[in-house]
DNA sequence: ATGTATGCAAACCATTTGCAATGAC
DNA sequence: GTCATTGCAAATGGTTTGCATACAT
C-alpha cells in the first residue's frame, strides 16, 4: 500500500492548492507555520507551536496561529484531538498511514497503536461520495496499571462491606 | 455479535461500580446527569445538558456538571469529540457498537457511518494488556458539496491565470 | 493600487476555582 | 458526626475580535 513518508514539499504543494482554491493568500507566516507543524513530532498545543516558531526565529502572533491552525485543519493537514478539556491538542496529519490511539480514561495516558492489521482494517472502509483525506481512531479503556489499582481498591472495599453474593 | 441496546439500568450499575471503586459518593446529581446524558440523542455541550436538566426539574450547577462530565468520561460512559474549538462537544458511549464519524473539514458537517463492515473491522483489533471499553473513529475529508464548490472555484481561477500544464 | 493577513492588545466566554452550606456515608 | 459534594460567584486563561499597519496579488 501507499506508505511513503510524505515530504514537506508535498504538504506545501497541498497547502498551496488549498489556498488557491479558496482565494487565500500565500503568506510567509502560513508556510512557516506549516513547516513548524511538520517538524513537530507528536501532539502539541498552540502555545507549543508559538514557542517552536520563536526558536526558529520566525515569531508569529497568537491570532495568526489560531487562524492558520483552522486553515490547516480545513486543508486536511492538521487534526484536532479530543484530549484535554482546557487547551486544544493538535497533531499533523499522516495521510498515508491511518493513526490509532489507545487512551486510558483514568490516567489519560495515550499510546499510538502500531499494529498494521488494525490500520489495514480501518483503511478498508471506502465511502461512496465522500473524498477521504485521513482516518483517526481512538480505543478507549483502562490501562493495566490503572486496572490493577482499581481492583485493589475494590477488594479493599469489599472486605469492609462484604456483599452476600460470592 | 453483542448488539443489544444498553439500558439505563446497566449504565447506572456501571457508574455505581466506578464510584465505589474510586471511593466517590453516589449523589442524586450524578445519577440525574447520567440519565440526562443517556436520554440525549446525538452530540451535546455542557450548556445543552444544563438546559435539559432544568427541563426535567433537576437543575444542576455548572461546576457540578463539569465535574461529573469528567467522571463519566473516566467511567467510560461519555466521550469527548474533537469537533469545534471553543465549546467541548460530548456524546454518550455506545459500548456494544463502535461509532465512526465522517467529518467534512470544510463545512464541518458530521455524519455517522452506518456500514457494519467498517465497524467489524474496527472491532477486530484486540490489544493485549489493555481493557477496551469502546472505540471511536473519524474519517476526515471533503463532502461532495464542498468538493464541487472547490472545483468550481479552482476552474474559475485557472481561467484567469492559466497554467502551461494542461 | 487594492484589499487581505498580520500584530497587538483588549474583549469574550468556556472552564476552573474557592468557600460556605448540604447531604452521603 | 465527618468530610466529600454542591451551589454560587468570582477568577482564570484559552480563544476570538477589532483596528491600524504590512504585504501578497
Amino acid at each position: 500500500m501507499s506508505e511513503k513518508p510524505v515530504t514537506l514539499a508535498t504538504l506545501e504543494q497541498q497547502f498551496r492548492e488549498f489556498l488557491l482554491a479558496n482565494e487565500l493568500r500565500q503568506t510567509r507566516e502560513r508556510f512557516a507555520i506549516l513547516r513548524a507543524v511538520y517538524e513537530t513530532k507528536g501532539t502539541f498545543t498552540i502555545e507549543d507551536l508559538q514557542e517552536r516558531l520563536k526558536e526558529v526565529k520566525f515569531p508569529v502572533s497568537t491570532g495568526t496561529l489560531y487562524n492558520t491552525a483552522l486553515l490547516l485543519v480545513k486543508a486536511n493537514l492538521l487534526v484536532r484531538h479530543p484530549f484535554s478539556s482546557s487547551t486544544t491538542v493538535f497533531e499533523r496529519v499522516y495521510p498515508n498511514q491511518p493513526r490509532a490511539y489507545q487512551v486510558c480514561n483514568n490516567c489519560h495516558r495515550i499510546t499510538i497503536i502500531k499494529g498494521q492489521d488494525f490500520n489495514n482494517a480501518i483503511q478498508s472502509y471506502k465511502p461512496r461520495q465522500f473524498t477521504v483525506s485521513h482516518r483517526i481512531s481512538y480505543v478507549y479503556g483502562i490501562c493495566p496499571k490503572c486496572l490493577r489499582e482499581m481492583r485493589k481498591k475494590l477488594k479493599k472495599l469489599q472486605a469492609t462491606h462484604p456483599t452476600p453474593e460470592t
